[in-house]
RNA sequence: GGCCCUAUCGUCUAACGGUUAGGACACAAGCUUCUCAAGCUUGGAAUCCGGGUCCGAUUCCCGGUGGGGUCACCA
């Protein structure tokens, strides 16, 4: 039998990282397995269901690169009428019944005093978990559950089983706050007399304090980490490696590579802590990698990229995520000495000896692109600095090119500026009273 | 609280029932050109507790404890 998945967010908030795990995992699966994985919009909720909030999912999954075999996907809130005909069928043959509800006093306002429950056969309900292999529930305190407000207004469980049983879903990858519904769509599932699909249910995604990961813990949205400079191949790579292993010492996977690897065998039971060291580290080696042409597109225009280009490798050792590049190349960034000259205290330098030795010396070398250049440099001036004490010279050498206490070596960075404005810099500290 | 899931370094994790319990991130130290970054080398760091099975349990079983999830006319 083919195997066919699903995706079935629900558009109440923008797609998180614990959505987009889910999202991955069950690509994964499809793709390894060479089956299909459908996105499915579960919009029931009129209320809280917010168009902008199903683009934010599409946009979303589309920069994680999960494509979807269905173009358009499935919006439960245009298909009311499959949902009528699975109700009615219920009701018809017993399984389900309509219910006058009692209005309480004091009770909530907005229920009904009519529902749609099912009749539960208060049966004990198990299943293999791919994960977590047999679970088993005694249904019986689920009692007579509401699957609908009315015959045009189902609820999730009648939804999601109709669709999944249409949609011939096969494996129901989702995630472990899942478990406890499971029993119930079960029982729908019989009541139909449908097969059902085998369940996977994946760890969560839990916070530094061990509790599922949430708005307050900070950013979960995949938007949020796009914003902040995050490339949505670490944010994958990343999001697969917690709670799955290839098994090997392995860590950098492009999404192809984990469709190859991935094995639903190897997820891991228990919830993983997101550890965001973790992701900036694979974020700069995916930095690391990335050429140095799409870096250059992503600085600041009014910034030459003469430059920029220059510098390309000193900032690639400085980024963990794409929006440090704005910063070190900003007005007062790390980098701004190469853009204007550094300004600077007397005390910087500790002293002003050598600059006139230093001038001659940087004089001394070739004037050409390729003789100006950090190695050359190099040989003519250490020598020197070996000669006087190497902090003695070196350190008023690099402070007077940077006006900084920590940066990049003065040849790298002589070499960048050039030999023209390196000595007027030398000249402007040789001079600084 | 009921029900369900779960338990190896700080974190993510590896380990046919037999390993000096391995790797990665982080941390520390050293090296590398004065400072930084990057890199390299080295180091510290874990099997929740108690029983049982077994010649031998991280591993299998039971109990406890801890953690998590879930108990809607949300999904």
């Amino acid at each position: 039998m083919s195997v066919i998945v699903r995706f079935a967010p629900s558009p109440t908030g923008p797609l998180h990282l614990g959505g987009a795990r889910t999202a991955l995992f069950n690509y994964l699966f499809a793709k390894k397995a060479g089956g299909k994985i459908y996105l499915r919009i579960e919009d029931t909720d009129r209320e809280r269901s917010k168009p902008e909030f199903e683009q934010n999912i599409f946009d979303s999954l589309n920069w994680l690169g999960l494509k979807f075999d269905n173009s358009e996907p499935i919006r439960q809130s245009a298909r009311s009428e499959v949902y009528q005909k699975v109700l009615t069928q219920l009701i018809s043959t017993g399984a389900a019944y309509i219910s006058k509800e009692e209005n309480q006093a004091g009770s909530d306002e907005n229920k009904r005093s009519e529902v749609v429950r099912f009749k539960n056969p208060n049966q004990t309900i198990s299943f293999v978990d791919l994960i977590r292999g047999e679970i088993t529930f005694d249904t019986k305190e689920l009692g007579d559950f509401v699957i609908a407000k009315s015959l045009t207004e189902p609820l999730y469980h009648l939804a999601a089983v109709a669709d999944d049983i249409e949609m011939g879903v096969t494996q129901v990858i989702r995630g472990e706050d899942h478990i406890s519904n499971t029993p119930r769509q079960i029982l729908l599932i019989e009541a139909l007399g449908a097969a059902r699909p085998t369940y996977a249910h994946i760890p969560l995604i839990l916070a530094p304090d061990r509790s599922k990961l949430s708005k307050r813990h900070g950013a979960v949205s995949v938007t949020e980490y796009r914003a902040r400079g995050y490339l949505p191949e670490a944010l994958v790579n990343y999001l697969a490696l917690l709670g799955w292993n290839p098994g090997t010492a392995e860590e950098i996977f492009s999404l192809d590579e984990l469709v190859q690897r991935f094995l639903l065998a190897k997820v891991q039971k228990a919830g993983a802590i997101f550890d965001l060291v973790k992701l900036n580290w694979l974020n700069r080696e995916y930095l690391k990698r990335l050429p140095d042409e799409i870096l250059i597109n992503q600085a600041p225009p009014e910034i030459d990229e003469k430059i920029v280009r220059k510098i390309m490798p000193l900032i690639k050792e400085r980024l963990t995520i794409l929006t440090d590049l704005k910063q070190l190349l900003g007005e007062r960034g790390e980098f701004n000495y190469f853009f204007q000259p550094p300004a600077y205290g007397l005390e910087l330098l500790k002293n002003q000896k050598h600059f006139k030795k230093l001038s001659e010396l940087i004089n001394s070398v070739g004037n050409r692109d390729d003789d100006f250049t950090a190695e050359k440099i190099k040989a003519k001036i250490m020598p020197y600095a070996d000669q006087e004490g190497r902090s003695e010279v070196l350190w008023p050498f690099r402070a007077a090119l940077t006006g900084r206490e920590k940066s990049p070596d003065p040849f790298t960075v002589a070499a960048i500026l050039g030999k023209e404005e390196t000595l007027k810099r030398l000249v402007y500290a040789e001079n600084l009273v």
